[in-house]
DNA sequence: ACTATCACG
DNA sequence: ACGTACGTGATAGTC
């Protein structure tokens, strides 16, 4: 038996619209319906391998049935913006995968199915049809079969309904499913059904009568006085009510099955929509040789053989005339070793190089060659490329891991397409080589976890050198390319100067800030969590104790059961999954049992020893030295961050927790300088908003929050109170962070109505800040993107969404992203210049760590002097602002003492 | 893989 | 009536 699966387009992107999470792509255009749509269109597919597949959508244009009912009341609600825009583009994937669209002016989609269904199932076949809404049961039959998808926590659950189950389940059979619809009404369908009658009352109504009209020949012996009333009374609303409610099984209407029938839905076309939608984990679903219908350029790779190959190239290009062309750069890299070279030339000449690889072996015997030939050979490759990279403008991807085997003596030559993507959209959550090319180029490539299928990269150059050929190849083509793209992009938005005098000298900074490290001793680390082992064993059996049992007070699940639920602790449920026992929602408690001030003490020493004293213990090297990532193309605001381990998060609020900075500390006849900046974010909005009440506050050089306390308060500044202090200094915040009553009052505990008093008393101080927000906001909503001074973009896709709490968040984002962006922009021209003047003069001392306002020098003994004034002076100067930039700064023999 | 929590600016 | 401060990363528990 052939085998039909029919789908309601609109009904199950309805459906997916608000069973998944919003979801947008990078150019912010929501995917969250089309995304749910294909995962349950996939797994229907899989489930039954059907004969023919089609979909079937309404026209937009008003059908018979909406203008019945529109003549009777009101109209449907609208559909929200962010489901509207993903309907042509769920239709253009489908077309994508050669899925055939039913849709026809006059006809809802229901009546198409409707249709559809029966005719098919007339024509021998059987058929399932997939909707999200129960209105379609009617339609079943022992051999129509309606699905209902259902989307849950865990993935996707179907609900089936032939003929026999829609009886179990509604006791009518799906013909009498009509009329009881018809009594009840539905309101999402705008059936007015009949007043009085509810589900219940019309159930009990069709299984005692059989049907509608039944029930009217018999009216007058229901017992109910006022449903036989009402019934009487509105016999024209039933008939109404049920021809809306009758899904049309006749239209004038053939599916044409040659083009419905089952075939590859995965086409190249398909597989460059999925990529634009970025649904990344689909991609493997399709066939990497079918989608790359483009002629594939990377036969023309030319690998080479020998180091003498490499230095005829590198030489030949040295000594080209044209200085103007990008030689693209893609080194192939595992564990900071040199596996190999990849150079792509303009004239579209690629190379690839296998480095360490005895060459008359590859792909057969793969026999490598002994460790000490594999050092000179890749220090060969480094002479190579150092000499070629003081010569020719380089693009690559991700110079700061290429830096290694580049001259280093300037970042002017160098391009750095990752660096690129990211300024050009900070948002995404990754950027390769494949969504470069895709974005930019508009090439297809296949993606590397599909071609290396998580095997390390040496084990596929042993097994498929030519594999990496053509990735590695790819990369340095696309760099070569890409850069020339990325350069005209950049310039047409103003990022041209932030890319080459900020984000590429940086990258060189950050790369030495690595190789550098910080030297942490691993004896008083080891020390530092013994010390709180006693403490947290003791803390463990005092809670045991008071909770009355043994459970893993880790466990939020647990915890919140023994203190909601055992002990009966006031408060509730806040989170999705239960209770929540967040240190904020226990402080709130600690008076009503004093279980809760052990647990809150024990999570904070847990932090400490897993996260701190471990976590960091795992990442020291053998020189003693922690060298973490500094990451430049993570944050949305132009920060940098962190990781591996993160040192951005060491702690310093408590002093138990400061105490851990003792353990970091300079090398033999080196001492710590700390610089910070003071209130760089809240001065760097006193410029960009020309305040000049919030300038003058800053000229006069004195207590920030306390000027702020006494303006908006109207005391004198010296009859200032810390209360009052404490919450301007809140103020200030919240005005940096986007500021909200709600978030303002949560902070200090107050009413959100006095929240708001405080913020419009702020506002009234220092009107020009208003104005500035205001003006930020408007701005991203007209132009859908914030900047900072030097230009830096952001995106804010979440201001044109419908919904509040999303459109209010986008508020917040436009206001603090100039800010904080702005402030990260400045520190890292602070940095550029710190570091340079440290090479420049010659001197031991090395900028080693950024905390966002923040830098550590490791400063020679004798250079203590020269170095204070080259940190003062660079990050004050870093940027000309109506205020002044203040730096304070710190000496110490550990990063304890000098914070 | 996701959630809750908590460390920092 | 709704429910949140902005930006990160690591860990442990749970599914």
């Amino acid at each position: 038996m052939k085998k039909l699966v029919l789908i309601d387009g609109h009904s199950i992107l309805n459906r997916a619209f608000y069973g998944v999470p919003e979801l947008s792509n990078s150019e912010g255009l929501h995917t969250n319906a089309i995304f749910g749509f294909l995962n349950i269109m996939f797994k229907i597919l899989e489930e039954e391998k059907p004969d023919y597949l089609a979909v079937a959508f309404d026209v937009h244009a008003p059908t018979f049935r909406h203008e019945m009912y529109e003549a009777y009341k009101g109209t449907r609600k609208p559909m929200p913006e962010e489901l509207r825009e993903q309907v042509p583009v769920m239709k253009d994937v489908l077309r994508a995968m050669n899925i055939v669209i039913v849709e026809q002016a006059g006809l809802e989609a229901d009546d198409i199915l409707g249709t559809l269904a029966k005719k098919a199932e007339r024509d021998g076949m059987a058929v399932s049809l997939v909707s999200g809404d129960r209105d379609l049961l009617q339609i079943a039959t022992d051999t129509i079969k309606i699905r209902i998808p259902k989307t849950k926590r865990n993935g996707t659950e179907i609900e089936d309904y032939y003929a026999a189950d829609v009886l179990a389940a509604y006791q009518v059979t799906p013909e009498q499913f009509i009329d009881v619809k018809a009594l009840m009404g539905d309101t999402s369908d705008n059936i007015p059904g009949v007043p009085k009658v509810g589900e219940k009352t019309a159930t009990a109504l069709i299984v005692e009568y059989k049907s509608l009209d039944n029930l009217y020949e018999h009216v007058e012996e229901v017992s109910k006085n006022a449903i036989r009333e009402s019934l009487i009374q509105n016999k024209e609303l039933a008939d109404l009510s049920k021809k809306l409610a009758t899904i049309k099984i006749d239209c004038d209407l053939q599916l044409d099955y040659e083009a419905a029938g089952a075939k590859d839905y995965y086409t190249p076309e398909a597989y460059a929509l999925f990529k634009k939608l970025e649904f990344k984990n689909m991609l493997g679903r399709f066939d990497q040789k079918q989608v790359n219908q483009e002629a594939d350029i990377s036969v023309n790779f030319i690998s080479l053989a020998d180091l003498k190959e490499l230095h005829t190239l590198a030489d030949r290009i040295e000594k080209q005339a044209d200085k103007s062309s990008y030689v693209g750069l893609y080194l192939m890299q595992e564990n900071h070793q040199l596996l190999g070279v990849a150079m792509s030339l303009s004239e579209d000449e690629t190379y690839f190089y296998a480095v360490n690889c005895r060459k008359e072996t590859v792909g057969q015997l793969s026999l490598f060659d002994e460790p000490e030939n594999q050092e000179d050979e890749t220090e060969e490759v480094r002479r190579i490329l150092t000499t070629l990279s003081s010569h020719a403008r380089i693009a690559t991807f991700d110079v700061k891991k290429a830096y290694d085997y580049l001259a280093q003596d300037s970042t002017e030559r160098y391009f750095d397409i990752l660096i690129g993507a990211y300024l050009l959209n900070p948002l995404k959550s990754d950027y390769d080589i494949e969504a470069i090319a895709s974005e930019h180029l508009g090439m297809m490539l296949p993606g590397a976890a599909e071609l290396f299928d998580k095997r390390k990269l040496s084990e596929v150059l042993e097994q498929e050198p030519e594999k990496c050929r053509a990735y590695f190849g790819y990369g340095a083509y696309v760099a070569c390319h890409g850069a020339k793209v990325l350069e005209q992009k950049l310039s047409e938005v103003q990022m041209d100067l932030l890319m080459r005098e900020i984000e590429m000298p940086l990258s060189l900074v950050l790369y030495d800030m690595e190789k550098e490290g910080i030297e942490v001793r691993k004896e008083e680390l080891q020390a530092y969590g013994d010390a709180l082992v006693d403490r947290i064993e003791e803390l463990e059996g005092a809670i045991h104790r008071q909770a009355g049992e043994e459970f893993n007070i880790n466990s939020p699940k647990q915890l919140g059961e023994i203190l909601f639920e055992k002990l009966k602790l006031p408060g509730g449920k806040k989170t999705k999954t239960g209770y929540s026992t967040a240190a904020e929602v226990l402080e709130k408690l600690s008076e009503d049992h004093p279980i809760v001030k052990d647990i809150l003490e024990y999570r904070g020493l847990v932090k400490l020893k897993s996260t701190y004293a471990e976590g960091l213990a795992v990442c020291i090297g053998e020189d003693k030295r922690i060298h973490s990532n500094f990451n430049q193309t993570i944050t949305a605001t132009g920060r940098i961050s962190s990781t591996e381990p993160n040192l951005q998060n060491i702690p310093t609020r408590t002093e138990l927790g400061k105490q851990l900075r003792k353990v970091f500390v300079p090398k033999e006849g080196f001492l710590f300088m700390d610089a910070d900046y003071s209130q760089i974010e809240l001065r760097v909005l006193a410029h960009m908003s020309g305040d000049e009440q919030l300038i003058e506050a800053y000229r006069m050089d004195e207590d920030i929050h306390r000027i702020t306390a006494s303006k908006v308060f109207h005391t004198p500044f010296e009859e200032v109170t810390d209360l009052q202090r404490r919450n301007a200094k809140a103020v200030n915040f919240g005005i940096v962070y986007g500021i909200s009553s709600f978030g303002l009052s949560q902070d200090l505990s107050i009413s959100r109505k006095e929240a708001t008093e405080y913020i419009e008393q702020y506002f009234a101080t220092y009107p020009g800040i208003k104005i500035f927000l205001d003006r930020l906001v408007e701005d991203a909503k007209k132009n859908g993107y914030v900047t900072t001074m030097f230009h830096r973009r952001r995106p804010v896709p979440e201001l044109s969404s419908s919904n509040y709490m999303q459109r209010s968040f986008g508020e917040r984002v436009a206001m603090n992203s100039p800010i904080q962006g702005t402030a990260a922009d400045i520190i890292k021209i602070a940095m550029i210049k710190v570091w340079d003047a440290l090479r420049q003069s010659g001197l031991r001392s090395r900028l080693i760590l950024q905390v966002h306002d923040e830098l550590l020098i490791e400063t020679a003994e004798d250079e203590v002097e020269q170095v204070r004034d080259i940190l003062v002076k660079n990050m004050k100067a870093a940027a000309d602002l109506a205020v002044t930039l203040e730096v304070d700064v710190h000496t110490g023999a550990n990063w304890y003492e000098a914070k």
